[in-house]
RNA sequence: GGUUCCAUAGCUCAGCUGGAUAGAGCAUCAGAUUUCUAAUCUGACGGUCACAGGUUCGAAUCCUGUUGGGAUCACCA
């Protein structure tokens, strides 16, 4: 149990032997203590005033002299500033954390909630490259996926690829129109910026037929749909989901050539998934559910044949969830897509990690789920994430004003390269290692600087300035991983008995390095890889400043020497950790 | 218009279920290296927490309203 909760439990102990009230642990208050006062915790007790019936300084007074005589062990001291009681821990307690964590085993191995947790992310469209903001998408799902798994989830990652629908179409009408049979390979283009290219193309094209149409004098709404390219691509779309032979080989060859793409980026990520589903798939299978839902009464037809879901009644809103002319839309699909997965897998949690524009769409979804009587609705959580913008606007795929995902990555580790070399730090690495280190930093520098950021909140990108390694960057953090590994390495073996009086430096990283676990629950009941980032960026901090005030190698005693070494070892293992929940790796050396 | 999210230092962001004098990084300025990795450390400068009310011992945090910005409300995905 971490040290803040059992001070909460003592302390509700103590007001039930004090003033015969059972108080809920909850109400409970324990913060870090402030810097400038004494202790390391400090609970407060303003909202126990009721409870006791007394001031708040005379309920610190009473409770700390009671807690400090009942739990001699953890308690050493108090003192009580403004109705606040500031608690001192003993060095035998932080003693006996630093003894057990620098053991040879992980840090983190006491969050063992069980459960089975879906989380699907990346979910890309097969008719683009990845850019910007998908690496905040990518980022995220794989981020919350590992702080699942250390909170003691069993984790299944999952990958939804939006492989049909009419921008596919589009894709291949720009390519049967345009491309004169050229491929990825005859061009030496990777297979997802190829398609993508036919995107952009079949955009540009339609932008022309509808000018056409508008200048006739067609008004702009009836342009959209009356563009000859417009009725092409869904007439094609028809014919996929009629079986059409010539259409479902283009559609496959072109989609094989984007999964190239795809793989090859993942890779470079270090991004992996359990599950792929496909919506060519799954469709069907929502196809399915909505005619079970029509017998059900969930759904109703209108005269047309479409199919729809009232979602409220006053004011009237209704959601399609099948076309008259019996296709599937969106929502058709993710129905299918919640069944299958929870067939698969049994999970009790299924995040879907999607952008905040979906924030109705993810709505609607829960609620038909729940309309249908699925048990696994009440699991299903949106992780919604704010758009990554640039200065002049949003991205937009459709008019290739966009920051590519591949681009972005060659720039990073291109920005470590040079700043390593700037440094002289490349001596005793071979060429493999170097590559290898690159890749750390600069993917290292990418992630922190994408997960550091509340993902609700928007992000605005600015190309023109590169992605800091200095401060509040995953580098820093590396960086500190690397120093102490150096450290560790000079330490060999070490060993002595480290029962020695704390000093001030000594206790503040004990005690913020034992606040690890609990960051972790806190990660992922909030789903937020940020706290994750502020943490390990705050001991980083704090351990550079320890390194410059705090001999280790030459401590002044043996004693202080093998607790200031299992100090350094906790906090390696807690940065390397951390990182990784990140997906990041921590460098030996750097 | 309905729904919803956001607004904190010049810039980018923290600030947990209300707690002590609102914190980091970047930028600017001044320092620290014969010493375990200076991709580091120490200090200075910088704030009407958008605005106005309310709740209470106590509000950046909760409630209401206002302003400004984003998203969404499709037989698009």
């Amino acid at each position: 149990m971490s040290f803040s909760n059992k001070i909460k439990e003592i302390g509700a102990q103590a007001v039930q032997a004090l003033w015969q009230q059972t108080v809920d642990l909850n109400d409970i208050h324990v913060n870090e203590t402030k810097p400038e006062f004494d202790g390391e915790y400090t609970l407060v007790t303003f909202n126990l005033a009721k409870i006791a019936r007394k001031k708040p300084a005379e309920i610190a007074e009473e409770l700390g002299k009671h807690i400090v005589d009942t739990h001699s062990k953890v308690f050493t001291s108090y003192n009580v500033i403004n109705g606040f009681l500031n608690l001192s821990l003993t060095d035998s307690l932080l003693l006996e954390f630093g003894k057990e964590k620098s053991l040879d085993t992980a840090v983190c191995n006491d969050n063992n909630t069980s459960g089975k947790i879906m989380v699907e992310f990346s979910s890309p469209n097969t008719n683009k490259p990845l850019h910007f903001g998908h690496l905040r998408n990518n980022f995220l799902g794989d981020s919350v996926s590992k702080i699942y798994k250390a909170y003691g989830y069993d984790v299944c990652k999952a990958n939804l690829i939006n492989d049909r629908g009419i921008h596919i179409c589009k894709s291949m009408i720009a390519w049967q129109k345009e491309a004169n049979n050229e491929t990825p390979q005859s061009t030496n283009t990777k297979g997802d910026h190829f398609v993508g290219k036919y995107y952009v193309k079949f955009n540009d094209l339609y932008k022309a037929e509808m000018k056409e149409l508008v200048d006739k004098g067609v008004s702009e709404k009836d342009a959209e749909r009356q563009a000859p390219i417009f009725l092409e691509a869904q007439e094609m779309l028809r014919k996929w989901e009629a079986g059409d032979e010539e259409t479902v080989s283009l559609w496959k060859k072109m989609n094989g050539w984007v999964y190239e793409g795809f793989e090859s980026t993942y890779d470079r990520l270090g991004i992996s998934f359990d599950r792929y589903y496909y919506e060519s798939d799954t469709y069907l299978l929502g196809k399915k559910e909505v005619d079970e839902g029509l017998e059900k009464k969930v759904f109703f037809k209108k005269e047309d044949g479409s199919v729809w879901i009232t979602i409220k009644e006053d004011p009237l809103d209704e959601k399609l969830v099948l076309r008259s002319d019996g296709t599937s839309v969106y929502i058709t699909q993710d129905i299918g897509t919640a069944q299958l997965k929870f067939e698969q897998e049994q999970m009790q949690k299924s995040v879907y990690v999607i952008g905040d524009e979906q924030i109705y769409h993810m709505k609607v979804l829960k609620f038909i789920l729940e309309k249908l009587g699925k048990e696994h609705a009440a699991g299903v959580h949106h992780l919604s994430y704010g758009m990554v913008e640039l200065p002049h606007g949003k991205m937009k795929s459709r008019e290739g004003t966009v920051v590519d995902a591949d681009d972005m990555i060659d720039d990073m580790l291109a920005i470590a390269q040079k700043n390593t070399e700037e440094l002289g730090k490349v001596d005793g690495f071979t060429p493999e290692e170097l590559t290898q280190l690159y890749r750390t930093i600069g993917l290292g520098a990418l992630k922190f600087y994408l997960l550091r950021v509340d993902p609700k909140k928007k992000m605005i990108f600015n190309p023109e300035e590169s992605i800091d390694f200095h401060g509040f960057t995953g580098p820093f953090v590396q960086y500190t991983h690397a120093r102490l590994s150096s450290i560790l390495r000079k330490a060999d073996d070490f060993s002595a008995e480290m029962d020695t009086a704390l000093n001030i430096e000594e206790r503040k990283m004990l005690t913020e390095l034992e606040k690890f676990s609990s960051i972790i629950e806190q990660a992922a009941i909030e789903y937020s890889p940020a706290l994750i980032c502020n943490y390990v960026y705050h001991i980083a901090k704090s351990m550079n400043s320890f390194l410059n005030s705090q001999h280790i190698l030459t401590a002044e005693a043996d004693s202080k020497k093998a607790l200031r070494i299992a100090i350094a070892k906790i906090t390696k293992k807690t940065i390397a950790e951390g990182l990784s929940l990140l997906g990041i790796h921590a460098p030996e050396r750097m």
